[in-house]
DNA sequence: GACCTTTGTGTCAAAAATACACTTTGCGAA
DNA sequence: TTCGCAAAGTGTATTTTTGACACAAAGGTC
């Protein structure tokens, strides 16, 4: 728009998003695949982009994800501001902001944020305007661009830190699900094991789940029941605050 | 520097910090008092400044913070990142930014961060370098400038969770303390009672204080017995998982 | 020495956490 | 058809933690 040296002098901010998704056995994260400038090979982004100049934070966030994967209006949640300032410094990050950025050399300020969503409700579209959005198992992610990788183990943290103050996850589930399914997203989540009982007890005894006549069916061993969330029991729960919700 | 066009192209980042203190008795905010442009009345607002352009924002943070307060080299905790459009527009922020910004029109997002600090360790000096800074008991602040409101309602609610995961808030102690102390001073970030025999059997059961043989002198009342904090074992703590905490 | 103020202490009942093993159901293979 | 496999589903006993509660002790002040 105007000369460069003038973009050189401000920082820019830009929204990254930590999109997880659970696919009833493993948790994964939305990434993006760059190509590489040199087209050697693939590397991995999360799905982000600058803000716009009178663009609130959080809406920049939702804009810029429904860009890159289609997912619209979630709730998203800030892990935190990143800014370190070589945080674009690697050779291969660097290479990728020269082909695309018109100031690759400004300072870009990144906001983290993260959500949850339901992996059936959502599918990648490989080749339209989700360019190349892919779930990704969580333990098979590695090094990712710029300083991403701490990003996703700032908006695990947090996830984590969240499921133990209030039951969440129901977005990743299908609406109708069974307890082994809950179960497994908690220790995925968690990264640790639960006592299968003692799992269950605990989230029947809250109350905000609802069972359901239906069962599991063609599965080559005992069919489980399923259930569903009850929104109502859980927002009234929200109000007067959840009291026995660590596992 | 340049033209005023282009300062306006691009957003302005800060820093702001909410720095909480404890005079034994009830918890402060270490606030600014800015005098108006028009001179009717002062108003306050957290120590905050824009960042340099290549400083990583930790360290502009308590760059900022001593510059304003003379408070030095203090760990700080990131609250997130405002960054609402509007933030600044207020009319008296509006006269506040063009009394003493190059560029008062340009969109600033902020990087809120909160930390604990002992008020015996720190007095503010009041005409020195330290402008005004004072500490307000956080009953008493009202309204402040720009959203600092909301930044100081988002580190509280921080400190709270903090609290609720591993004992802090013995650097807002000085380094003698009684039970009694504590005690307040829990109350005073959670913001209810406790009971006082149950908190004592807590805290002391986690085995992080140490007894002293001394205790108070000159008080119209049984002396109170003084602790001090044992850091090698609180460190040892925070590695294995703090597991009863929370109060 | 009477009074005031704050410290410091113990118990009991209820609730929650933890550890732990076997039966049930339905499918598929022999 | 039956045998085996795999996951679902269920109960109890023990320990730990919570929460409620009241009175004696210490030291200063008047």
């Amino acid at each position: 728009m105007h000369d460069k040296m003038n973009h050189e002098l401000n920082p820019r901010i830009s929204a990254d998003c930590v999109i997880f998704g659970f696919d009833l056995n493993k948790l994964n994260v939305l990434l993006i695949e760059r190509e590489t400038v040199v087209g050697l090979d693939t590397y991995k982004a999360l799905p982000g982009d600058l803000i716009f100049e009178d663009e609130p934070l959080d809406t920049a966030a939702n804009r810029v994800l429904n860009e890159l994967t289609g997912l619209e209006d979630i709730f998203l949640e800030q892990v935190g501001a990143f800014g370190d300032p070589d945080r674009l410094s690697k050779p291969q990050d660097r290479a990728w902001l020269k082909a695309v950025r018109q100031d690759p050399d400004a300072r870009v300020v990144t906001i983290g944020y993260y959500s949850l969503v339901g992996m059936n409700n959502y599918v990648p579209q490989p080749a339209s305007f989700a360019r190349a959005a892919t779930w990704i198992p969580i333990e098979e992610i590695g090094e990712l661009a710029f300083d991403h990788r701490q990003i996703l183990d700032g908006a695990l943290k947090k996830l984590k830190e969240k499921l133990n103050v209030q039951p969440i996850g129901f977005n990743l589930l299908p609406e109708k699900f069974t307890l082994s399914q809950l179960h497994r997203l908690y220790e995925a989540i968690l990264g640790v094991e639960l006592d299968k009982r003692n799992f269950r007890r605990k989230m029947l005894k809250m109350d905000i789940l609802e069972s359901l006549e239906e069962r599991q069916e063609g599965v080559p061993h005992k069919p489980s029941q399923f259930y569903k969330f009850n929104e109502q029991k859980y927002h009234d729960l929200l109000k007067t605050g959840f009291d026995n919700f660590a596992f």
